[in-house]
DNA sequence: AATTATGTTGCGGT
DNA sequence: AACCGCAACATAAT
């Protein structure tokens, strides 16, 4: 589910609702999507919330941090009394029947709130770790695509040292980060780029104009709180709304906004890829 | 009823 | 080193 402006809705709602909380106690429903000693996190106190490429970072009181990565179908969820009580939404009464069967871990953070992480296939985790083990985890990662780093400069030489198929390339964390299927699909019809032309291939120019679509794919993305295919939600458990305006995505045999023509999907690197074989060359 | 699909990433092998 | 395929897992759709 989540891409980068799926996670950073959920940061910046987050950063809301989180610091000040007090960690009272946390339940493991599921062995492997906690890692670390949950004694450690007890009576720790949330100071602030973050995000890195499609990490979030919760900063505890004893600078430690809880690192969580939703995978496919991870979600964070919050509730607390105006939530359970008359904040209620009459299409999310599933929120105020958690923990759920897809529950894997939950915190308990006293004057009835709590926030749960359920994710239905089990590949996100929440890991507990120090500020080492943090930044070891983030240097997994390259730059995040609208992070000011990541240049024209950059990504054409990245581009340029490699003959896989651009689609792959702009979704490979060693080059940029934060791009996933639905945002880099959308971004190349924005580009007007073939997803199969070999990243080598593409011109500065090209490079430039994949960049700045993927930028403002990303940036649209944030500006409407993430895009709810099926399972991402935001924290109160809201849908987002780009999938409302999605370019490609989706949207196999319906036109291309930019030239008419039916959008097909092909398989491309094992993942559904939606694209324009009429403007996108 | 078996196969295929799903928003992510890491591994093992060529 | 680059690159490919598959695996982790649950569930819904064909």
């Amino acid at each position: 589910m989540p891409e980068l402006p799926e996670v950073e809705t959920v940061v910046r709602r987050l950063q809301q609702v989180l610091p000040g909380k007090t960690i009272n106690s946390l339940t493991v429903l599921k062995e492997k999507s906690f890692v670390g000693d949950q004694f450690l996190v007890m009576e720790k106190t949330i100071t602030e919330v973050s995000r890195r490429a499609k990490l979030i970072r919760i900063h505890l009181s004893d600078s430690t941090s809880l690192l969580v990565h939703l995978k496919m179908t991870g979600q964070l969820i919050y509730v607390d009394d105006q939530e359970r009580l008359g904040g209620g939404h009459p299409t999310l009464d599933w929120v105020q029947e958690l923990p759920s069967n897809h529950t894997r871990v939950w915190f308990d953070l006293g004057s009835h709130a709590a926030l749960y992480f359920n994710d239905q296939r089990i590949f996100g985790w929440v890991k507990h770790m120090d500020e080492e083990a943090v930044q070891r985890e983030y240097a997994k990662y390259a730059p995040d695509v609208i992070d000011d780093v990541v240049t024209p400069d950059y990504f054409f030489s990245k581009l340029q040292r490699t003959a896989r198929p651009i689609k792959v390339a702009i979704l490979d964390s060693k080059i940029m980060s934060g791009l996933g299927n639905i945002y880099a699909c959308d971004a190349l019809n924005l580009a007007s780029i073939h997803p199969l032309r070999p990243g080598k291939s593409l011109s500065f120019e090209e490079a430039e104009n994949l960049l700045d679509a993927s930028k403002q794919v990303l940036e649209k993305g944030i500006a409407l709180g993430g895009a709810t295919i099926e399972h991402f939600r935001h924290v109160d458990g809201f849908s987002g709304d780009y999938q409302k305006e999605v370019l490609v995505y989706g949207r196999e045999g319906e036109p291309c906004f930019n030239c008419g023509s039916a959008l097909v999907k092909e398989k491309i690197a094992g993942r559904g890829t939606y694209y324009c074989s009429g403007c996108q060359k």
